[in-house]
DNA sequence: CGGTTTATAGAACGATCGTGCTAGGAACGA
DNA sequence: TCGTTCCTAGCACGATCGTTCTATAAACCG
């Protein structure tokens, strides 16, 4: 059994499991691929992560804390947008936002996990996104704002991601952005 | 092999795998439980689809068939908004929702077959959309429009299937219909 | 030094997967 | 009636999956 973990060597194996998971998404993630890749056997794995529910768990964790140190990070509602939008135009940057669109299609059948994860990543955006758009907003708007921001970007994003076809949205993308109140 | 096969019968098993795949998803689509499900063996499947990959293509063939339909059928690119947003409010259609949404997740990892069919279904949205519009509308802006509607529509559809919590996205989606030209 | 704890690895088990091989009936034209 | 074509089924093969069992080094502490 895998109880007792060294914390760090624990945390040394979880930033090499996100890396695999950003490059191979969660299709092919079983103990076998990512020992292989991490130069490890699946018992080392199984010892530091008990089962593999648990390491999708702890590596659905850590996916968390990158996207809100990123979000966190945006002055406006509309700053957010735009750079959630720039970032896309270095495709070196797909890999991780595919790996967050796959839990969307995941939690479509796996909700004990990944829906789970993503109530709490959509959360923690509107708490950013609407503390973003100043204090003297009305409460209410400013969550109904963030909301339509984020389904509008994600929609744009997904269809970028799943088809690869940039030209197909760029302009709307662009009309979109550029409708958006500059400081809200 | 499955060369020689009568399309009747063939079209009542794509039939019955449509219902289980839009019940079950794509996960466990697999011979042995849709076989199972149909009251057929695993042989009876390959005989007549040849290839799981076959299998899958043929699906999301019919599944095509089916939104076309449905997004053909309407009058506006307002209207159409609004049909699919009215529709999630009966949760036994949400699970054809579900199914649709799981070929974007699938589209990340397996571009060569839900990918494609991603292209064209949006093209063929594109088409019905932009025609909706009416002749006299500039057809750059129409797509433009169109192309934002449907990236809204599907970000707040995504949030809703994926969490279950319509009461997050509600009052953004009312808005945002109330918003919408009638009549464009 | 000896003993306990931790990290790592190899092997194997049962389950499921896609697929191929073999073969039994049913329908139908010659 | 015989032969061909089509539908259906059972079985087995190799591969991969998650997990468990067993064993070997290394580190740490008395």
């Amino acid at each position: 059994m895998g109880r007792p973990v060294n914390h760090q060597r624990r945390a040394e194996l979880l930033d090499q499991a996100v890396e695999y998971a950003i490059e191979h998404g969660f299709a092919d993630l079983s103990w076998r691929p990512v020992a292989a890749a991490l130069g490890v056997s699946t018992t080392t794995l199984v010892h530091h992560f008990g089962t593999k529910e648990q390491m999708l768990e702890t590596i659905l964790g850590r996916l968390r804390e990158r996207t809100n140190a990123q979000v966190g990070a945006q002055p406006s509602l509309a700053a957010a947008a735009r750079t959630a939008w720039v970032r896309t135009s270095d495709p070196r940057q797909w890999a991780e936002f595919r790996l967050f669109f796959a839990v969307y299609g995941r939690a479509l059948q796996e909700p004990r996990l990944f829906a789970e994860f993503l109530d709490r990543v959509v959360t923690d955006w509107m708490n950013a996104l609407v503390d973003a758009q100043g204090p003297d907003a009305d409460p209410a708007s400013a969550r109904r704002r963030a909301t339509l921001v984020i389904a509008t970007i994600r929609g744009l994003l997904l269809d970028l991601l799943a088809t690869g076809d940039r030209e197909r949205v760029q302009d709307a993308a662009e009309a979109f952005l550029a409708a958006l109140p500059p400081d809200a």
